[in-house]
DNA sequence: TATGAATGAGGTTTCATTCAT
DNA sequence: TATGAATGAAACCTCATTCAT
């Protein structure tokens, strides 16, 4: 043995540098697809922008898809995880203040993550077997909060109310993606008014 | 603004024959729209729909982004004109009809152009910029509604209030785009009723 | 018979209008051909130039080929014309006035017909025959033209003359197509002087 | 001059198979050019010729101009260097030897790099902007030579003769394009005897 | 493992030419 | 005869994915 150099941690710095490589790639995909869309987002592109090498990226991610669901995925817990802390405290909000974390939750959402966005709507692509598990689940973390918060509620009830819960969040987001100007921050307060007369209605149902 | 590169327009027809082909053209472009996207669809698909060739669909529009603003073109003006009708009627209603016109037309439009929300809808594509233009004139559309519904409302009152009730439509449709179920139907009531409360509580401002 | 409109002039009118659309055909050819080049130049735009449909063009000229030879074929004719008559007046001159009525002769021709020159250069593209034999016609009249000029030269030598001054006046055609300035100019005389010095040495041969 | 939209250039190959593809695609690319004329030649018959398939071709080239900028500009370097390998041994001839070198310098460039030719030539086409800047480059060239060559001659002079020479070996070319005959051999024969008159000429300003 | 090259199906668009009214 | 519609081969180019070094 010529020289005693300090047997290195086999695999740790590899793994540590597949785990920068990995985040490196997704954010990239995440500029991308944000930029462009789903379907006008080239992998070269996305490899590029990460400093990559196109072989590079397929061998964290199999396919195209592949890249898209893992940033679903990834910001998907996050979302669950948000809701879920307001499920707890929202048992002491009033309405008008529930409305409002809910609205601030997923603007904040949308604003730290909008590649989310843009791969959930995608119309007819290859992730959408994957976006509707999302949305499901989305959908049973808010009956999870309303249930919570409104607890002699019937479960049709709480199911129906999570659902417009959800639609009006995602008009609440659309809304913000709109060109900013003072008619649009009235509309916004508004929107966060019709959400709390709503939550009214449903706890004197 | 400098103003995107805007695509040739559709080129007329002069003969009946090329009406005929024009028309059964954008019949086949909507169907594919909606069931591919925007961007999945193929001009070579909508062509063989039509029972056309491939250069007979080029022969009346230029691009694909062509093809999709003829549509949206098209449909708009129904559009338009049949919000114009429900302004006509709307000052002899309660808000709880009118919430109900209101969610049924465009549940109804939605129903018999659905091509019109895909391509209106696409996130980061090619014909944005007339979207947003048409979203812009349906904005006015509701404003013009909502003026004549409730006369004595400020004008910033009216144009918050037409946005809003604008991504109410837009979440009814999203809502209405979902699997049918009991779930869906509730919520599809609540989110009338909802719509209700708005107009109600904008009555009393 | 209910009115006794003079009888028209059975096809006259047809014959002169047709004579009309060929001509104006034509013109429209030529300036798309110089624009464009021959392969760019389409179909198409040729008729509508001329204010013609796309199928009126093709009741006169059964390919685009065709279009191109017949302008060629008009054009050739009228310049071996001009050489012709320069033959006749050449006797008179020195070389120094007969090197520059060569010049002035080709480069008038091809300020009037830019479209002979672009159609003739073409590479290897489909009028290439009618090309060669046009050059070869213009190779005879020159020769012609040197014959008579200078009676005692023996055949070969008038062959290589007539050979020589075709391509200095392609040189000068090329020239003249530069961008105009001080240089050309300059460069313009030289290269008659040029050919002067030439037709000296050939006369002294 | 607000400088055409200029194609984006080859990609340089990083590896020793990307330099062999691009080396066989370049020559390929050549040979089409030659045999059918920069319009005629299409991207599939080069890759085709080069055994390479489209996606390779279009891997270093991304565009059909992109392939005619980098022969065009791999041949000019070449070409430059020979005019100036001639300007160094140019004073210590006479216009005799000269005029004949020069004459084979661009003979057997042309023998040896047909495509500069066909792609200098191209009429009204995409390269234009870089055939005229090889151009100007060449007209360069043959000002240094000619200065070298005539030390008392006005820099105008030698510029307007540099653009003579220019032209006649445009001519020069061109007739050795013609069908091989005994007539052509004769005309070359006196082209070079006319380029040397004009040498002449030109030293007894 | 990392990188760049290779692949080729498929997409959009063009255009000479033919047809039908 | 005049016109515009129809046709489809073929061109250029893209890009997800696979290979080879």
């Amino acid at each position: 043995m010529p020289s005693q150099k300090t047997s290195p941690p086999a695999r740790a710095p590899q793994r540590k540098r597949g785990h920068e490589r990995v985040a490196s790639l997704l954010s990239a995909a995440a500029d991308t697809f944000v930029e462009k869309g789903y379907d006008a987002a080239t992998m070269t592109e996305i490899a590029a922008r990460a400093g990559a090498s196109i072989g590079s990226l397929y061998q964290f991610f199999p396919t195209k898809e592949a890249v898209a669901q893992a940033l679903m995925g990834g910001h998907a817990e996050a979302l669950y995880a948000r809701i879920g802390q307001l499920t707890a405290r929202a048992p002491q909000w009033g309405n008008d203040e529930l409305a409002g974390q809910l609205i601030r939750l997923f603007l904040d959402f949308r604003r730290q993550q909008p590649s989310f966005v843009v791969l959930t709507e995608v119309p007819a692509s290859v992730p959408k077997g994957e976006a509707l598990t999302i949305r499901m689940r989305i959908r049973d973390e808010l009956i999870g909060l309303l249930g919570g918060r409104y607890p002699g509620l019937p479960t049709a009830q709480v199911r129906a109310g999570a659902t417009v819960v959800q639609y009006m969040m995602k008009a609440a987001v659309a809304l913000h993606a709109e060109t900013a100007s003072t008619a649009r921050t009235a509309a916004q307060t508004q929107l966060r008014r019709t959400l709390w007369l709503y939550l009214d209605d449903l706890a004197n149902t």
